[in-house]
RNA sequence: GCCCCUAUAGCUCAGUUGGAUAGAGCAGCGGUUUCCUAAACCGUGUGCCGGUGGUUCAAAUCCGCCUAGGGGCACCA
């Protein structure tokens, strides 16, 4: 599954080259090091860079690694950049060069290019994977919104996220579950209940005193007109803590909620493959459970009369109430116990998309986990930053009660599924997020998502073109062209655009790895940049153009289109963006 | 008071784990079309990388302190 990168090649051919000149004694150890080989047990250690330069004249690849071992063996930066070089045997190079202070940078051969472009066609819709989960059986939870209003653009925000960052898990081989937690239960359920028994008494010209913490949107009075059209009059009377009046409109209020919310997520390709209940754990006597769990470990203790859960035990600010003075239990006792349930589950990898106000429960969930005898790195809780929407250039203000409230659906309908989904995409995490409603309608390239898509749309113009023109655009011939072929693609334009697409397992390895998925937008970004130029190119100058009577050198740029388009496919993919065949 | 995040060009933001001369898009200015889609491309930047001290061959990046903005610190869920 995995795909030998060029970086491995090369880190493979330094080692080899430190080896040779140690064993040839080029190079001694001071005494006091010690380490096999002096370097790594087997490999280059963590701390040598190995990569791409900023400055193209300074390769493919620069390695920094004589600057840093170079005392290990009482030699300047130069001296033993200079052996290293004499000593690297690999045939994927075309040039190797040392430059001050001590960088060492290398070019890939041109060879190496074109073997490297001919497995992204071979491998077509599975170029890009890399393996890092194993298999691992992995759960992510993302917009877990509670049912009691209409899922708002930060929470947009989170389901793309959350979305696309299961999409990339499942492309580095993790078995991925993308969950929904309900909390449809507690609280804000009776908050709810209360709330929708108001409006609906209201309705009907009963004086009432709207609940003080109750929710106070238009949908909360849609919904008491439906149940008052599905119960009739029979809660007329109903007083402010009626529980039968409340739980009746609160489950009916809810589910509603629910179904919306899931409904808005499918309007942005989000689909969850479980929705888990809270109230489940209840029924199902999970809670009951973790409780004992916990007591029986001796993670809890008595005090004021609450039960508590020595969570500073595991690195939380302070300990936590899991059964209340007045027996009744509390949420984060029902999500320890969520949580249990999740690795009970079989799961061994958790991650939790949160917005950033849920920061203080982070550190909770991860001693809860700990004391549930987990690895603390079997957990990761991700939070992101809010979004603000802009209109015409003016923040849009999110307040619940004002007209210009912005709810996901209505800006889904707006600005259309593969534009929000690259907006929310684009920004890492940790910063706050700028939505431009105007931008992400553009239908022009100053929007960054048409960029992309019209670079596919482009390519897929350009092979119909050859087609019509009797060419043979199958990728099975495509794929089987001749070496001699392959090789007529040698401007720099071409190699660039060559080298860019093979970059494309990196890109997702570091993505997951660091939790940035934002990064396939740049991404994809720069490629389709690389190629529009090399497209422009072809207008003023025929030598560039794809389509030409010179078979073989159309054949070659054929390829070309090829490798861009699949690259592209398969980031837009991962993103669920739509990659057009024409616009 | 304590904790988390953020601060990079006029604006919105990247910055590949500490590298070489700090980048992109937009806006501005100047160009390009007999042509596979101009829905495009090319050229053009005097940036205290919030401030300050430190670590080192090397700091936007790591550490300390300070400033500004956002968020959080329940026997709520």
């Amino acid at each position: 599954m995995s795909q030998e990168t060029n970086l491995t090649a090369i880190k493979a051919a330094i080692y080899n080259a430190l080896k040779t000149a140690a064993a040839s004694g080029k190079i001694k150890l001071n005494e006091n090091i010690s380490g096999v080989d002096g370097i790594c047990d087997g490999f280059l250690p963590e701390s040598i860079g190995l990569e791409p330069p900023r400055e193209k004249a300074f390769g493919d690849f620069a390695t920094n690694i004589s600057m840093k071992l170079c005392k290990n063996y009482s030699l300047k930066p130069l001296e033993l950049a200079e052996i290293i070089k004499d000593n690297i045997k690999s045939g994927i190079f075309s040039k190797i060069e040392v430059k001050a202070p001590g960088f060492i940078n290398f070019y890939l051969s041109e060879d190496t290019i074109y073997k490297n472009a001919k497995s992204i066609i071979s491998l077509n819709e599975n170029f890009g994977k890399v393996d890092i989960g194993g298999g691992k059986p992995t759960n992510v939870e993302f917009g877990s919104i509670n049912p009691t209003g209409p899922i708002s653009v930060s929470h947009g925000r989170q389901v793309v996220l959350g979305d696309v960052f299961s999409s990339l898990l499942e492309f580095t081989n993790h078995k991925v579950t993308r969950e929904y937690y309900c909390n449809d239960t507690g609280n804000q359920i009776k908050n709810l209940g209360r709330s929708v028994v108001s409006r609906y008494r209201e309705i009907l010209g009963e004086p009432v005193t709207f609940p003080e913490d109750g929710y106070h949107g238009d949908y909360v009075v849609e919904i008491a007109r439906e149940v008052l059209e599905k119960y009739g009059e029979k809660y007329r009377r109903a007083s402010d803590d009626d529980s039968e009046a409340i739980t009746v409109f609160g489950d009916y209020a809810q589910k509603k909620m629910l179904k919306e919310i899931l409904d808005d997520c499918a309007q942005l390709r989000i689909k969850y493959d479980t929705v888990y209940s809270e109230k489940s754990l209840h029924d199902d006597g999970l809670v009951e459970q973790t409780l004992d769990f916990l007591k029986k470990n001796g993670l809890t203790y008595e005090k004021d009369g609450a039960t508590w859960f020595l969570s500073t035990k595991f690195g939380d600010d302070k300990d936590r109430v899991l059964v209340k003075s007045d027996a009744s239990k509390t949420y984060a006792l029902n999500d320890i116990a969520y949580h249990k349930a999740k690795y009970d589950r079989g799961f061994q990898y958790l991650i939790n998309f949160l917005g950033a106000d849920h920061h203080g429960y982070t550190q909770r969930l991860y001693a809860a986990i700990m004391a549930l005898g987990k690895d603390r790195d079997s957990m990761r809780i991700l939070l992101h930053q809010f979004v603000t929407m802009l209109r015409d250039g003016q923040v849009v203000r999110m307040s619940k009660r004002a007209a210009n409230f912005v709810v996901l659906s209505e800006l889904v309908s707006e600005a259309g599924a593969d534009a929000t989904r690259y907006f929310f995409l684009m920004r890492k995490m940790d910063a706050h997020l700028e939505f431009d409603i105007n931008l992400a309608k553009s239908q022009s390239t100053d929007n960054p998502v048409y960029y992309v898509q019209y670079c596919h749309a482009r390519c897929n113009g350009i092979l119909k073109e050859a087609q019509s023109r009797g060419y043979n655009t199958d990728i099975n011939h495509i794929a089987n062209l001749p070496d001699e072929t392959i090789k007529l693609l040698s401007s720099p334009e071409e190699m660039d655009i060559l080298k860019k697409a093979y970059e494309l397992p990196k890109i997702i390895e570091y993505a997951v790895k660091n939790y940035a998925p934002h990064l396939l937008c740049h991404y994809a970004e720069e490629l389709a940049k690389l190629f529009q130029s090399f497209y422009t190119k072809g207008k003023n100058d025929a030598s560039f153009r794809v389509v030409t009577d010179n078979r073989e050198l159309t054949e070659a740029r054929l390829f070309l289109i090829c490798v861009v388009m699949i690259t592209i496919r398969n980031v837009l993919g991962i993103m669920k963006v739509n990659a057009p065949e024409r616009m």
